[in-house]
RNA sequence: GCGCGAUUAGCUCAUUGGUAGAGCACUGCUUUGACAUAGCAGGGGUAGUAAGUUCAAUUCUUACAUCGCGCACCA
């Protein structure tokens, strides 16, 4: 279970995420698996803090008026009132993890395999210190990963400033930049090294307006001749691309930001303590006065937000801890290469390998509270001591100073939240103890998540896994799309399109809601999910309901001694066989997580071949005579229902769980888990057991019905008018068959009668072509003959249309010559079947001329 | 700029190198004793455009268009 957030309430998205999950376990539990589906959150370092302060504000207190130890005791207590939110919700989803497994990323245990493998990857070096510039959050006050950036288009100026050349007072050069408040930063002017308007500046100073500082102009490729001016500011401390050509030209690094983001003491005194914008404004007012502004131009441009904070982002040169996030990913990327861990759909594959390949240090220490506390310790000399506990830092420390009780302050970061979630798939599992469940579970089969967190967790559970593990967490990686709303929009407060699954819950039951989500989880597409979806659904779970209700009403309860291969009627061994069919499609489709197949096997057998026909076609049988039928009909009916509730229960446990009850004759679940169907085993229908010439016939009698059906919708024949009907030249089974569910027929083609009749066909008859048969409707008096007329032109219209295009296909040589002979010879009889039926409604539509 | 995906019935989406399917919506009929949250029947598509490969393309290839997403760049 990828863990949600402790502050998190249940969103659509993950009822998608946790419903898959949930059908996976179930459905592999029922095949017997030793099935581990492990729950748990996170404890979302930034996003806990900021809810605890606020909570804190409404007193008017801050963090700090508590102190560390003082918040942090604050934080546990509100994980303890409100940490359980989600996972309580969980549960009226009907989620079945191992509850009694959970883990929470701060727990001890946990935090243990954070200080080790913390120490570890420092002691290799794949953890380092590093004074570069980071994306700080001047809201929050700490550092963030690039992940946690968001890019954002925004509508901006492009201010054309005037550096005077030093040692020339007719000459500026002029810089493009968006943003002036950062010049007292400026270490330099950049020109392209080829760029002929600026060639003689090269080497030459501008003087920084305002302060009055000459800057070198350099050559330098990051300059474009084609943006902007062609020459640009260089502010290596607060622009990742001026950073490096800082470097490459050796250039000084001035921050000009305090971690306010507001200017500080290297900028002109006048300025200090200002907010960026506002001195934005004055240093534009300024430089308006000193006619310095060439021009400005309106320009776009994408500002970096916090994704937490909301506010911009200001890159700023700071000390920080690294993990080396290349070295870490080379592995990664090479057990996927490998196919030892896969994705699906593998689309996925190119997305994951895009980032490793591209994939930058990851600053990993926050400047918060609430989170694991950098195992590191400082002496006053500026050693750093890493190490697992304060006693062998101290250890460490007397090695270097020759001398034991060295004064030791332990850094005051913590890590970022994903660090520790990278290490869910074992640290969850005991590591570093070498725990039985770590070797049982250990690498899981399947990690089900949504596509958004594949470089958050996906990406960095892979390299911590193979780090420590020696092999790759998971073995597949299931990749669900977005929930969206109706209109195919992104769900979000601020649009207030919002559907809350609790309150779909509430109002069409967890199984509609589930069964909806399984059913439009298509792979590569979003969910675009919609109450009136679910409403179906619902409608889909009453119409299972009231089947179930019939068949108990008619003592079809479940025998387990019930045997299906022994079964002698048709209509029982056609539904078993069509049963069985189902049973595979279901497995196949969960096997492959094609949730949505699975999910339109389960609707079209229960609507279409159960309820429509099975139950139809029972219903004379129950109030027959027979009472060996009788028996053998409640006896299939029951089995088959219990199968297909069994079928269901993955997708629907709560429904499915209540009429399985009341199969076994109990008004409700009881406590006995023997009775419950969850536990009991998928069920095994080999392909034996499929029956094709049960499904042959009773193929033709739906097919016979259904004809009959369609034509006297078409002939407006009264619904309640029942008519006669004779077979003509029909095959011998076809004629036995129409004996055998004589019956059924009648009743289900609202007949009078149906029996066999050759010769010259009565006039004004309808006729209605069935394989090598003609089925006769003798209703001129119902019906008016034109009708009857343009009906049988249709017809003929539609198989000549068909002929035509068959023929097209078989008088073309080189179809003969090369498609496949079976393709051929289905075409060919396809030919032959559509002639023998155009011939016998042409031979109709002579006598109704005639007549 | 790079990459990914989508484009099929009014809507939401399946599907397959061999005459295109479902659900919903729509239309007509039916309150028959499990169910009107239902049943029966029906209409509705040149599969974004163009070219190519093939006996055969909705499916494979290429280009283009439109929409969506991700990444990068942006003085």
């Amino acid at each position: 279970m990828p863990p949600p957030n402790v502050t998190g309430s249940l969103h659509m998205g993950h009822a998608l995420n946790m419903t898959l999950q949930d059908i996976l376990s179930r459905y592999e539990r029922m095949r017997g698996k030793d099935v581990l589906w492990q729950p748990g959150t996170d404890h979302a370092g930034i996003a806990t803090q900021m809810v605890v302060e606020r909570l804190l504000a409404k007193d008017g207190k801050t963090r700090h008026d508590l102190g560390r130890e003082g918040f942090l005791e604050r934080v546990w207590e509100w994980k303890k009132e409100s940490g359980g939110m989600i996972t309580s919700q969980l549960r009226r989803l009907g989620a079945t993890p191992d509850w009694a497994r959970e883990r929470f990323t701060m727990d001890d245990g946990l935090n243990a395999a954070v200080r080790k493998v913390f120490v570890r990857l420092y002691k290799e070096k794949l953890i380092y210190r590093d004074k570069r510039l980071v994306n700080w959050d001047p809201k929050l006050h700490t550092a963030i990963s690039d992940l946690e950036v968001e890019q954002k288009e925004v509508k901006g100026h492009m201010w054309h400033l005037r550096y005077p050349i030093e040692g020339d007072k007719e000459r500026f050069i002029v810089v493009a930049t968006t943003r002036p408040e950062t010049m007292f930063g400026d270490a330099a002017v950049a020109v392209h090294p080829d760029d002929a308007r600026y060639k003689d500046l090269v080497g030459k100073f501008a003087i920084l307006p305002i302060v009055g500082q000459p800057i070198p102009i350099i050559a330098d490729e990051h300059a474009d001749p084609e943006k902007g001016s062609g020459a640009v500011k260089i502010t290596p401390a607060h622009d990742f691309n001026d950073f490096e050509v800082g470097k490459r030209h050796n250039l000084l690094k001035i921050d000009v930001l305090d971690e306010d983001a507001k200017m500080n003491r290297n900028a002109p005194e006048e300025y200090r303590g200002l907010d960026r914008y506002e001195a934005r404004k004055k240093v534009l007012a300024e430089l308006e006065a000193l006619e310095l502004i060439d021009k400005v131009e309106d320009h776009v441009l994408q500002m970096p937000y916090g994704d937490r904070s909301g506010v911009v982002i200001e890159p700023m040169l700071l000390d920080q801890w690294y993990v080396d996030a290349k070295t870490l990913a080379a592995p990664a990327i090479k057990a996927v290469e490998d196919g030892k861990t896969q994705f699906i759909p593998a689309n996925w594959t190119k997305t994951y390998y895009d980032w490793m390949r591209n994939i930058q240090p990851w600053c990993i220490s926050r400047q918060i509270w609430w989170g694991h506390q950098i195992p590191a310790w400082f002496d006053d000399k500026g050693n750093v001591f890493v190490a697992e506990t304060e006693e062998e830092a101290q250890n460490e420390a007397a090695k270097i100073h020759g001398h034991g009780g060295v004064k030791l302050t332990r850094d005051p970061d913590v890590l970022d939240t994903w660090f520790s979630s990278a290490l869910w798939p074992f640290s969850t599992l005991g590591w570093p103890e070498q725990t039985d469940a770590l070797k049982r579970y250990y690498p899981a089969e399947t990690l089900v998540t949504g596509f958004d967190i594949i470089f958050f967790w996906v990406a960095r559970m892979m390299m911590m896994g193979i780090h420590f593990m020696g092999d790759v967490p998971f073995k597949k990686v299931y990749i669900h799309a977005l929930v969206r709303d109706e209109k195919g929009q992104k769900m979000s407060k601020s649009k207030g399109n919002v559907i809350d699954p609790l309150v779909l819950t509430d109002e069409f039951g967890a199984d509609a809601l589930r069964f909806t989500l399984a059913a439009m989880a298509a792979q590569g597409r979003d969910v675009k999910l919609s109450a009136q979806r679910v409403e179906h659904t619902r409608n889909f779970t009453t119409k299972l309901w009231n089947a179930a209700r019939f068949c108990e009403m008619n003592g079809c309860t479940l025998n387990h001694a019930f045997r299906p291969e022994v079964t002698r009627n048709i209509v029982n061994k056609w539904i078993i066989s069509e049963l069985a069919a189902l049973t595979k499609n279901v497995a196949e489709a969960l096997d492959l997580y094609r949730f949505n197949d699975a999910a339109s096997h389960l609707y079209h057998f229960t609507y279409d071949l159960f309820c429509d026909w099975y139950i139809e076609f029972t219903k004379p049988l129950l109030n027959g005579s027979d009472e060996t039928l009788k028996t053998e009909v409640r006896e299939t009916t029951g089995w088959v229902l219990d199968r297909l509730l069994q079928l269901l229960n993955p997708i629907m446990p709560f429904v499915t769980e209540e009429l399985h009850a009341h199969l076994l004759g109990k008004a409700e679940t009881g406590t006995d888990k023997d009775d419950w169907l969850m536990t009991q085993p998928w069920p095994e229908l080999g392909d034996d057991i499929i029956d094709k010439a049960a499904q042959e016939e009773m193929n033709w009698v739906i097919r016979l019905i259904s004809d009959i059906r369609s034509v006297r919708a078409d002939m407006n024949v009264p619904a309640a008018a029942k008519i006669k009907m004779l077979l003509k030249s029909a095959s011998p089974a076809n004629r036995q068959r129409l004996e055998t569910y004589n019956e059924i027929i009648c009743r289900l083609a609202r007949l009078e009668s149906a029996v066999l009749a050759e010769g010259t066909v009565q006039k004004g008859s309808i006729q209605i072509v069935l394989d090598e048969a003609n089925i006769i409707l003798p209703i001129a008096d119902v019906v008016d003959i034109e009708q009857e007329r343009v009906r049988l032109k249709k017809e003929i219209d539609k198989v000549s249309q068909s002929i035509e295009k068959i023929d097209k296909m078989l008088s073309n040589p080189g179809f003969l010559a090369k498609a496949p002979e079976e393709v051929v010879e289905a075409q060919k009889e396809t030919m032959r079947d559509a002639e023998n039926v155009r011939q016998k409604l042409k031979q109709a539509l002579k006598q109704i001329e005639a007549a």
